[in-house]
DNA sequence: TTTATGGTGTACCTGTGAGTCCAAATTGGA
DNA sequence: TCCAATTTGGACTCACAGGTACACCATAAA
């Protein structure tokens, strides 16, 4: 259900933030109603009167991140207008990824690794948001080729495909690792691909 | 406790093949002892007495993944000898994927990115994994430019690297697609890429 | 000041996850 | 043949996960 008052809607942000954060560090599958209950300082009806159940609440979080997105609100930057904003998009991941000391991995990547058969909804969110994100990719791809910066092999579909993959693959590499540094290499390598479509002018 | 009489090292083999298949299917946070049981067709006694606890069930499977890495009898081959070998590498890691029909991603992937803090031994078991992979792909970058297949920039570590990272986006996001689309175009930049570093002879 | 509605806290219920214990069956060797 | 160790099956325990029920507080409109 739906805060209709600021007090409720505070409470239910609340719940949210706190949920996403631990997703984010441990996942969904290891993540229990009573903890983000006690993280955020509410109590098991809050919980059950704003979300149907745990998987609604992961609808939530992801349609949370969704907005945040869209409306650029993220931590991360999703308005690539310049290589430069390019390289930000890769390197402002990797510096998110350090500041948690390398313990964690994507926020969607983590949670779409648990998807099963049985998350059907949750894997069509995380799609989405990839989806998303992949065509603002592919918007600055496709200007920076009618602009002429871009040779004519350059394609911008898989060019965006190609930068959400290799990011994803070095974050969890990073995870594993707990190390930053095969992730920023990585990072580096991709980055050389993609300029390497740069029309030779 | 490890088995030693014939009967019980089958008994012990199937329960990790079982377990195996099962954390590839679902990760192993979502996986319990009695659904590990119940397909391998044995009891809680067996399961308890070959097996510590479910972590070391966990310990024991990537063991044996990591023997059949080492003793090349894994379902991908990972002794790379030939540019044609490496795109075998990335290729059946796709069909291998593709066989389950885009629901299943990397096994190890898979367990990496649900590890948490709790569980360093996992997480060490991946990394060696991992490295013992990286080296195997190290090997042949080196041995390729010493052969003076590949110019001077070209760094075989950075580049075994990128391999793997790229390796397990790719199958990541085939598995949150649900499609094998994306994964082999990424795998082809991704060759790309690493053939962009031969001597231009 | 009543009252309906939204918000909050807690006790409780049911099922399952992980693991223990023990007793029975099997087996290889003396 | 008999013994001792190995292997096997299942009943049982304990804790926690997910969710429900319900009672109590807050507040804005009548």
């Amino acid at each position: 259900m739906k805060a209709r008052f600021p007090r409720g809607a505070e409470t239910r942000l609340r719940i949210i933030r706190t949920a996403a954060d631990l997703f984010h560090k441990q996942g969904a599958r290891a993540t229990s109603p009573d903890e983000i209950i006690e993280a955020s300082r509410t109590g098991k009806g809050q919980f059950y009167h704003y979300f149907r159940s745990k998987e609604g609440l992961i609808h939530e979080v992801l349609q949370t991140y969704l907005d945040e997105i869209r409306m650029a609100s993220a931590r991360v930057n999703y308005e690539i207008n310049s290589w430069k904003d390019l390289e930000k998009w890769f390197t402002t991941q990797v510096e998110l990824q350090k500041s948690y000391e390398m313990t964690r991995g994507c926020p969607f990547g983590t949670l779409g690794n648990e998807v099963t058969a049985n998350d059907e909804l949750v894997r069509q969110d995380l799609n989405l948001i990839f989806e998303v994100v992949k065509n603002k990719l592919v918007a600055f791809f496709v200007r920076e080729k009618a602009k002429g910066n871009l040779g004519k092999p350059a394609d911008p579909e898989r060019m965006a495909d190609f930068c959400i993959a290799s990011m994803q693959g070095a974050m969890l590499m990073g995870k594993i690792k707990r190390s930053s540094q095969t992730v920023e290499t990585t990072v580096q390598e991709a980055l050389a691909h993609l300029k390497s479509y740069s029309a030779k002018a």
